[in-house]
RNA sequence: GAUUGCGUAGCUCAGUCGGCAGAGCAGCGGACUUUUAAUCCGCAGGUCCUGGGUUCGAUUCCCAGCGCAAUCACCA
């Protein structure tokens, strides 16, 4: 029924007014916030004194009315575009008599555009004067409530357009997103590293263990997957001879949905020839830490994350000294300063329970104390595992980005082995603010001892997991050609969004979540 | 997938220990040439998430379902 009275206004728009609600190009636009900057209390003042002459500054804007207050001959209206808000007084002895018309019924919600002088109301408020005001979209939707916004996060998900213009943090939280992923591309390429494309979608699905999408190609005739990491691809690009790639986009993952996992995600993969995991640790911290600090100095610089907005990119490389590279996140004040921790697997394991990781016979009885499932017959790194992420990833401390390093090479099927000790593979997952941002791996470059781990791996898996996980042979083939050795890396950029952003949840840092649909 | 919580007007939220459903904003009509969540007078606005049960009577209690959130599980 509000509908219906915006309808009705939109019909008496066209009847009444002969205007048209839907408009077309306008040139010379420019935005709320320069027309803002354009304002002088000199002209205004001048113009105070004598209104016969005229020197403030004319600005023509676009914005979303916000707010609309009609004084009986006098109409105040907010209007709302990506750089702010900004008002616009419309006098009824200042503009013509269909311009007046249309001042007075505009919505909570329209686009419109306006033209005139650049001054202030007597409270002191910057407004332009209108000379014209133009309706260019009717908003025939009803409006959120205009101070509090739009509070459901049902709603903010659904319908992300309205929580884009109730609320100006989510605006500010996806451009601060898109300055990141922006910038890592940028120190990427500074690195050396060349942006690449692989297949999203993959006759095998291989690179990661999730369960993944399946899909089916009609004109072939074949069953397709979605991919779930874009690893064996890039990697069979290190074989064609390129040294340094990396992938930014999305991967697609069929499981549970949280806090921290949206079933599609996006993930920077990056892989060096003649790296390790060690190479890959030095460029992931320089690249976090450097991201960091672009955000911290821009908002210690702007004063407020709106203002770190607006001088975005400002900072990047101005190579100062020992600023301050602390974000908050949530409750916490995350320290990003060089170098990050760095812990070993196993130190952190003895740590938490006090024994070393190799002890078969205490870790079985530690595992069966605290009830680990099977804890009788599994295999001693697995319990080791599964002791590890259930209480030792506690024992990092998550106002400090660390590296555990050196993890069971039993439990990182594919990775290399560290030369000296075997048993521990060459392996580390960065953790920040209580979150996996990422791992990196020296990469195994052996066919047949790929093979023979790709088979290994297979034997263990259930049924379920048959129908999806098969051995890549072209990927085989590939390192046949060989592959230098090399180091690969894998960035959740989602989640350092969230903490270089500070928002709790991941659907807050992708434009549109995944939700049940309704 | 499991557990817990929530679901009331377009929005933000009250409320009913089971007895005719409430406010603010938004909307509609009116007043106002300097408002800042404008103000003032008046009006209208509801499948109380859906379905079933208990009851003289259910938005309220019970059961099931749907959606969302949190925690857990899954996630090299």
């Amino acid at each position: 029924m509000l509908v219906a009275a915006r309808r009705a206004k939109l019909e008496a728009l066209r009847r009444e007014l002969s205007m048209e609600p839907y408009g077309r190009r306008v040139d010379g636009l420019m935005t709320l916030a320069d027309a803002r900057a354009k304002f002088r209390e000199e002209a205004h003042a001048a113009h105070e004194k004598d209104p016969s002459s005229d020197s403030r500054e004319s600005a023509k804007v676009a914005g979303r009315v916000m707010q609309h207050r009609d004084l009986g001959k006098l109409v105040f209206l907010w209007l709302r575009d990506s750089s702010g808000d900004l008002q616009v007084s419309v006098s009824k002895s200042q503009v013509a008599p269909p311009v007046w018309e249309l001042a007075k019924r505009l919505d909570y919600g329209d686009w419109v555009v306006a033209e005139g002088p650049v001054g202030r109301t007597q409270k002191g408020e910057v407004c332009i004067w209108a000379r014209s005001v133009e309706i260019h979209a009717k908003s025939l939707s009803p409006p959120p409530e205009k101070f509090h916004g739009l509070h459901d996060p049902e709603l903010r998900y659904r319908r992300r357009y309205v929580d884009m213009y109730a609320n100006p943090e989510t605006v500010r939280t996806f451009s601060l997103r898109s300055r990141i992923v922006s910038s890592v591309r940028r120190f990427m390429e500074r690195s050396g590293f060349m942006e690449v494309e692989t297949p999203m979608m993959q006759p095998v699905a291989g690179g990661a263990a999730a369960r993944p999408f399946v899909t089916h190609h009609n004109a072939l005739g074949i069953p397709l997957f979605l991919r779930v990491a874009p690893e064996l691809y890039l990697k069979r690009l290190l074989v064609g001879g390129l040294p340094r790639v990396f992938e930014i986009n999305r991967n697609f993952r069929n499981e549970g949905v949280d806090r921290s996992h949206n079933p599609e995600f996006t993930m920077m993969e990056a892989y060096e020839a003649f790296g390790d995991c060690w190479s890959m640790l030095e460029l992931t911290e320089s690249l976090v830490h450097e991201l960091a600090r672009e955000i911290a100095e821009a908002g210690a610089s702007a004063g407020t994350s709106a203002g770190a907005l607006g001088s975005a990119g400002a900072g990047a490389n101005s190579g100062a000294g020992s600023k301050s590279t602390h974000l908050p996140f949530g409750e916490l004040s995350i320290d990003y300063s060089r170098p990050f921790r760095r812990v070993r697997y196993g130190e952190l394991f003895e740590q938490c329970f006090g024994f070393p990781m190799e002890d078969a016979a205490k870790v079985r009885a530690e595992a069966q104390r605290r009830h680990v499932p099977d804890a009788a017959r599994k295999d001693h790194w697995l319990l080791v595992d599964h002791l590890f992420e259930e209480h030792a990833e506690k024992f990092v401390d998550k106002a400090k980005p660390t590296f555990i390093t050196d993890y069971p090479a039993a439990i990182s099927p594919l990775t290399r082995p560290n030369p000296a000790s075997p048993h521990l593979a060459e392996r580390w997952d960065l953790f920040i603010g209580g979150m996996e941002i990422g791992p990196a791996y020296t990469e195994l470059n052996d066919p047949d001892v790929q093979l023979a781990k790709f088979t290994e791996q297979l034997a263990g898996i259930d049924d379920e997991a048959k129908t999806f996980r098969t051995v890549d042979e072209d990927f085989l083939e590939a390192l046949r050609v060989g592959m230098p050795p090399a180091g690969g890396l894998g960035l959740g950029i989602d989640r350092l969004v969230m903490l270089l952003a500070n928002q709790p949840s991941i659907r807050d840092v992708i434009l549109f979540p995944l939700m049940r649909p309704q």
